[in-house]
DNA sequence: TTGTATGCGTTATCAA
DNA sequence: TTGATAACGCATACAA
């Protein structure tokens, strides 16, 4: 009680400090290396008495080593950066979701960078996280060659890439399966009668996922030969969405009243564009324009007669990313990996025949 | 050039390690004592001609502190633990991305950790969180009084509150301001002549917010005197959707086809399910049923005629709630501060009169 | 099998 | 004003 020194005893109400590797050892009665060797090597090279004297200080003091510690005097952190290009995109939160649990479960912690679409803030995100000695990146991010110029930018910490790939970056990379996913949803359309499909894009912007399923949307309409029709638009946050009901009225009229025109949206965001246009044209999806979107949406239900959708894995993305990354953290060796998991075409009304 | 020693040459290629502050002293010929100085008591104590040299050193090296020996030697970390209830929900990422942001703006980084629903892993989460020696928390989870038992749950951090309090922490608090949201939506209703209201939440559980949305409805309607009728639904996730389309359709009949019924729903999650619901009733909002939900999700415009909602200002929240931890974590002491941000009901045709 | 000593990158205390 | 030097909490050679 009087004791100058901050014992540690159990005094509740005083906020005393964490217990050190030091206080278990004084505890124990042993060396701070062997506390140390008691989390690390345990079996190999201790003997269970010692081995249980202190498992039992641990347990007394409640010690968890600091982290921070670790991180300094072994190199690892057990920190995960992620970077993300937009939170507010609900695609990446739902990404991020998988990721995190999955990095939970193997216990390391997520240090989170939000982009917020801002590309010039990438190479700093990677800096500050790098600062930290996270020990990979999960990186949703960019399409050009700007920030991430090369590897070396990683600090020669291990990474993968998700949804979006890098040209210059050797890494792991996760994401939709977008060539089997547009095919899938175009041969849906077409087999329900739709003749004319608008796929309406954000911005390519040299954005992998944006060009794979632009490409893909292409390949297939070509595959289709003369019997079926395809366009593509690139819509910008700018324009109103009066600009887009536009596009689509004419896109109708040029195609004539004879033809079945249906919309492939390429991503949640542009589905609800297409979905405000067409509640401003007074249209009715299934009737006068068919409709896919890519990514599903909590909405997509309420839309009549009920929006179809191509459900990514996103949970799964997720988690498959930590996983990658863990693999390399752990040392694995060996040829960069792609993993293309496979979306869910959820047919409700919009795109039925008639 | 032929240096043995691994001098921090610019050689690009080369992935070398991050300068240490010990580089840096020898390459501006100074003790490390000197560097540290130049960056913490910079003017105070450093003469100009030595400032420069380190402050050119420091720019050839490239040299940026480490925030974990930072946090080891000084206690700091510049980290931010941010530990959220469900990060599916919506309004948690809102909160979260402005809070992110004002905390990289001030140059921390943020720890995320997702509770996913489950009370059991908050003691977990802050733990986790605090061994990283994260200089304060934002908090947004639970009700109850199970893992928060006390400050001393926070190892002697400053925290703060978002969304939901906590009866045994003495925290700063950031939240919707509920009572004057719901009084400006009841009186919106009851303007436009909806008689008998039904508010819909999910389960209470202790939840802050809910108890107090409930209780600032009931008092609305206490207020209103016996021309406007009002009622409570609680509705947990596991009854189906046409449950609660029965519990609407129920509510009608017992009001009788005289009187116009509206419902108040808690929130968005609330606000998908009763959209659901009404869908499926082949309903129209503003006809057989008025409504004004809390939270403005972004598909709110496309039911028809257009869902009225309270939005709830995420972004100040989150920023307010950054702003006052890092107060905290700058020394500022003194009562617990709580803020109250106004909300804005968003008028769309669900809640107009006929 | 266990203990001692050293280093990881910083800050802080104490001399000079 | 500046420079040694000792923490901070841990892991790891090395010695015993």
């Amino acid at each position: 009680m009087t004791s100058p020194t901050p014992a540690p005893s159990a005094t509740p109400g005083t906020p005393r400090a964490r217990a050190t590797i030091a206080d278990v050892a004084a505890e124990a009665g042993v060396s701070k290396a062997t506390v140390s060797r008691y989390f690390n090597h345990r079996e190999r090279l201790l003997s269970p008495d010692i081995a249980a004297r202190v498992e039992a200080a641990i347990a007394k003091l409640a010690y968890v080593p600091s982290p921070m510690a670790q991180a300094l005097s072994h190199g690892r952190s057990r920190l995960i950066g992620l970077v993300v290009a937009d939170i507010t995109n609900p695609y990446s939160v739902a990404v991020l979701r998988g990721a995190e649990k999955a990095c939970q479960e193997a216990g390391y912690l997520v240090m989170l960078f939000n982009l917020g679409n801002d590309r010039e803030r990438e190479r700093a995100a990677i800096d500050a996280l790098a600062s930290y000695q996270v020990d990979g990146f999960i990186l949703n991010t960019l399409g050009q060659g700007e920030g991430l110029a090369d590897v070396n930018t990683l600090h020669g910490k291990p990474a993968v890439l998700v949804d979006r790939r890098h040209a210059g970056l050797a890494a792991d990379f996760v994401a939709l399966d977008n060539e089997a996913a547009m095919r899938e949803t175009c041969a849906h359309l077409v087999e329900q009668g739709w003749q004319s499909l608008l796929y309406v894009t954000q911005p390519l912007q040299g954005v992998s996922s944006r060009l794979e399923r632009t490409a893909a949307f292409r390949a297939c309409i070509a595959a289709q030969g003369p019997k079926v029709r395809g366009e593509v638009l690139e819509i910008d946050a700018q324009q109103g969405e009066d600009a887009l009901a536009r596009a689509l009225a004419e896109f109708r009229e040029r195609e004539g009243s004879k033809v079945r025109c249906a919309v492939v949206a390429g991503n949640s965001v542009v589905t609800l564009r297409v979905a405000a246009a067409v509640a401003r044209l007074q249209w009715t999806f299934g009737q006068e324009l068919g409709f896919v979107g890519f990514d599903d949406p909590e909405w997509a239900p309420l839309i009549r007669p009920g929006l179809s959708t191509v459900a990514q894995p996103t949970d799964a993305i997720g988690q498959r990313a930590a996983q990658c990354l863990l693999e390399r953290i752990g040392g694995l060796q060996g040829a960069v990996r792609e993993n293309l998991l496979p979306g869910t075409l959820i047919v409700r009304g919009s795109s039925l025949g008639v």
